[in-house]
DNA sequence: CGGGTTCCCTAACAAGTGTTTGGTAGGTTA
DNA sequence: TAACCTACCAAACACTTGTTAGGGAACCCG
């Protein structure tokens, strides 16, 4: 719970100090839930600074200044999008990391878990991935920066693990590893879409398929290890 | 050329029929072209709707207005960005796809090349890939629309060739394929630097040999080929 | 010298932005 | 019935936005 959106609270902009009464005004948290849904679905599909709050505001049936019965700001409806995303996001992965698996199930499991969440916030992931990285410099979303850091520590430390047991390949630049994996997965919310062909286990499934198999058959792996050791000494000896 | 962006010519706005005499000024293509680039660095970080004219000027050291003795209008100057880099991009790319190479040789060339383009446009690249989605809906862009459909007719050819020519797996989804593919081949520009650890070539390496052999190691592979049957067919079969 | 061209500045405009204020219909409670 | 609360509207405010018009300094060319 990085921040603490009840109720109206204007982020003191000017000429207004906390002097007065406390306000009676108590908006229902399942209207709140509603609204923040279709803003989300604008957020995703327009971008967060090209959506005005007159458009969300339409597309709720309703007009913009009726919003801010319910929200202090545009700025804090993104952000509840966000954190509430992310401390579902974080139940489900901490959930995994405390199991006590093998780096390779680990991997396998937080792959499958991101997925469900995509299915689940496909809007919310869409918008942190576009806006997460303006948004942080902001000191109001430091707790994106920090969730970004237990991304490292968590997908990095299974890399690790797994590379010392040997299930991983030791010849791979682990943070390399670790870029490709983290952003794969989440740049699946932009074309995701929750009832289409694939359910999130079978496409978690497939990706983990390709990323710890390759799309490389057996066969024809082999048959390169056998004819190809002369050109890969002509590049790769230094 | 999807555009023609020389000189002012007012997008046509409003009060203003193409009446006038030809304008006579004739801002210089280097001052363009240094103008554009850090334009392009101001984009890349801030987003294309969060950027304003203002933050352009500042950062090329002179005023708002001065910024229109060259560019017709902000939209513009992201034009010129996107599709000059695209048409760099796909002089690459085609020169790839006419060389007759085989399908595994194409999607190595095309992934390699595409890792030069980002070292060299990483600024365009981050934009395309942040904005492209909500530029493309404006008429001006169709462009990039287009461009879209030859990459996936490029990568999905390359996939099918493959698959057909046992170079590449056939159990699975050539569209996730294909998405996975492009997908992580340029989230790269979010995080990378030129003249960092890697070069271009070296990343484009190690991407391939992720995705084509996996981050599983042989004897790995090969182990779990001959324990794991039994759950294979649990969870597999239909 | 004088005309022309390049490149920028000053100063403003009009539209659009997030936000606030006061009001009010309709329901619930006393 | 009266008081109250929820959820919205109507209308405006202050500010930012992209953009334009006119002017002027520096330089080149005759």
């Amino acid at each position: 719970m990085p921040n603490s959106t009840r109720n109206r609270a204007s982020t003191g902009n000017s000429a207004k100090k906390n002097s007065e009464k406390k306000t009676t005004v108590t908006p229902s948290p399942e209207r709140r839930r509603e609204l923040l849904s279709t803003a989300a679905e604008v957020f995703a599909a327009q971008g967060y600074n090209a959506t005005t709050v007159r458009r969300i505001a339409d597309e709720a049936g309703m007009l913009a200044g009726s919003l801010y019965y319910h929200f202090d700001s545009k700025e804090s409806m993104v952000d509840e999008i966000l954190s509430t995303f992310l401390n579902e996001l974080w139940a489900g992965y901490d959930e995994v990391l405390g199991a006590g698996l093998g780096p390779r199930e680990t991997v396998e499991a937080l792959v499958t878990e991101s997925f469900r969440e995509i299915d689940r916030h496909r809007a919310a992931v869409a918008i942190y991935q576009k806006e997460s990285q303006h948004l942080s410099t902001q000191p109001r979303f430091g707790y994106l920066t920090e969730s970004r850091g237990r991304f490292e520590r968590a997908w990095l430390g299974a890399l690790e693990r797994g590379v010392a047991e040997g299930v991983f390949r030791a010849d791979l630049d682990i943070r390399l590893a670790y870029r490709f994996l983290r952003d794969t997965v989440w740049v699946a919310a932009s074309w995701y879409r929750p009832g289409g062909l694939h359910s999130p286990e079978e496409i978690a499934r497939q990706y983990l398929s390709m990323v710890l198999d390759g799309i490389t058959p057996r066969e024809e792996q082999a048959r390169r290890d056998r004819t190809q050791r002369k050109t890969q000494r002509q590049t790769q000896r230094p």
